[in-house]
DNA sequence: AAGTGGTCTAGACCACGTT
DNA sequence: ACGTGGTCTAGACCACTTG
């Protein structure tokens, strides 16, 4: 995967200025910002790409605007920690949630997928892969059960387990074929089982949410799939949508 | 609340032509659009509101663009129909994952609320309000139990109990003192309970995900909160999350 | 090398909110 | 009435993908 030293857009470097202003008070009086022309000016660019930093900002649930008056900062939003809407790793969002993240334990093993993993993934039956499966803590108790598929055509290379990173979007940059651009999330509750306390290292739980994750690339087609149980006692799983 | 009608913009124009274009297979030649360039001349506007179009559309999932070449449809999100990070009330949701939406009952009372929900809407303890409860069905068989809690300060007028829209963003158009700009979803897994199978009119259960919903202004203040408990057999929630 | 999207500018007019 | 953001244009150059 080639990596390139992009120099930064005006757009981007005005975004972060702002963002950077912001959580030091500088910018927003009463959490209002200045006008796009102002900022224009003091940024020394276009209103067009004030617009495009002030847009990107919105999109990421930063300040919300309005037609007539200035845009405002979004506390709310800000405040989030848990979003599942955003490509992050369970790592990330334990870490986010402020808690400690750690690994109880992780296992590599290549395999053939049964037919419910293999149809997920649009895979003939027996198509064969890597599966690796973790329990994640936070604070040193379980809290996240993870089991990662990944198919031999996605892997280009094959990291040894302890170089595997946290995060998947960041093995999908250092050992993916091809990136993932999107990721579609299924949620759904599951009562305890014997053997998911048994993996999870737990004597008893209340109840459990299961997400499954299809990765993508950027022609639509499925290079990773996860199921992932989650202790809900522990992590509070959050989403935002806005209207229009 | 004042309804306007908008003389539609010439991108959204655009875009909602596009859309049927694409629906009707006459735009995208093995699901690649024409270039911007094309587009603009297509539809005779500027490449910037072509650009504005698509945008638009990247950002609900419906295409994906990517540098140095056509944009292409994204057959995987336009498949879903149960995503939660749209801003749609649950008969929507039904009814999209191709079920058959009802109402078994729907009770209105005026009360104080209760701590926890003065918290969440950030009241003093005791503020009074409406609340709404609702079972709905989907091809008949219960699968969403709702309660929702409405401020004395949100409602302008409080709507007899058959005038509520099944939808909660239609009612803030229409009664809200200010309509809800964004929501917070928070997801939980439950056991199933006496008084929640009664109220959901089951015998039993497997699981059950609780929605926290608290629905916010565009100047970020709380305006309106539900709790929403799901049948997950029924229904399988939705997330999709894009990188950058 | 050619074609495509990404970024950026300067200027214009309109629609909305506030006063 | 005024200031603000929303929409739109025409033109330019750069960065990326593709053949």
């Amino acid at each position: 995967m080639k990596k390139v030293l992009h120099r930064p857009s005006l757009y981007m470097t005005a975004r972060n200025a702002i963002l950077d202003a912001i959580e030091e008070g500088e910018i927003a009086q009463n959490d209002r910002l200045p006008s796009e022309e102002a900022l224009a000016e003091m940024f020394s660019v276009s209103r067009a790409t004030i617009r495009n930093a002030l847009q990107s900002m919105e999109n990421d649930g930063l300040i919300n605007k309005r037609h007539g008056s200035e845009a405002t900062v979004n506390r709310v939003c800000l405040g989030l920690n848990m979003r599942i809407d955003e490509a992050k790793g369970f790592s990330d969002l334990i870490a986010a949630s402020g808690h400690t993240p750690g690994e109880i334990y992780k296992t590599l093993e290549r395999k053939a997928f049964d037919s419910k993993v293999a149809k997920k993934l649009q895979l003939k039956k027996d198509s064969e892969g890597i599966v690796l499966t973790k329990l994640l803590s936070g604070d040193g108790n379980p809290v996240v059960f993870l089991r990662e598929y990944y198919p031999d055509t996605t892997l280009h290379k094959v990291p040894d387990l302890e170089d595997f990173p946290p995060d998947i979007y960041e093995l999908s940059d250092l050992y993916f074929a091809k990136a993932i651009s999107y990721t579609v999330r299924e949620i759904s509750a599951v009562r305890e089982s014997e053997s998911l306390l048994k993996a999870m290292k737990l004597k008893s739980g209340t109840g459990f949410i299961k997400m499954e994750e299809i990765h993508y690339s950027d022609d639509n087609n499925p290079i990773a799939y996860n199921e992932t149980y989650i202790r809900d006692s522990i992590m509070k799983l959050q989403v935002v949508c806005r209207r229009m």
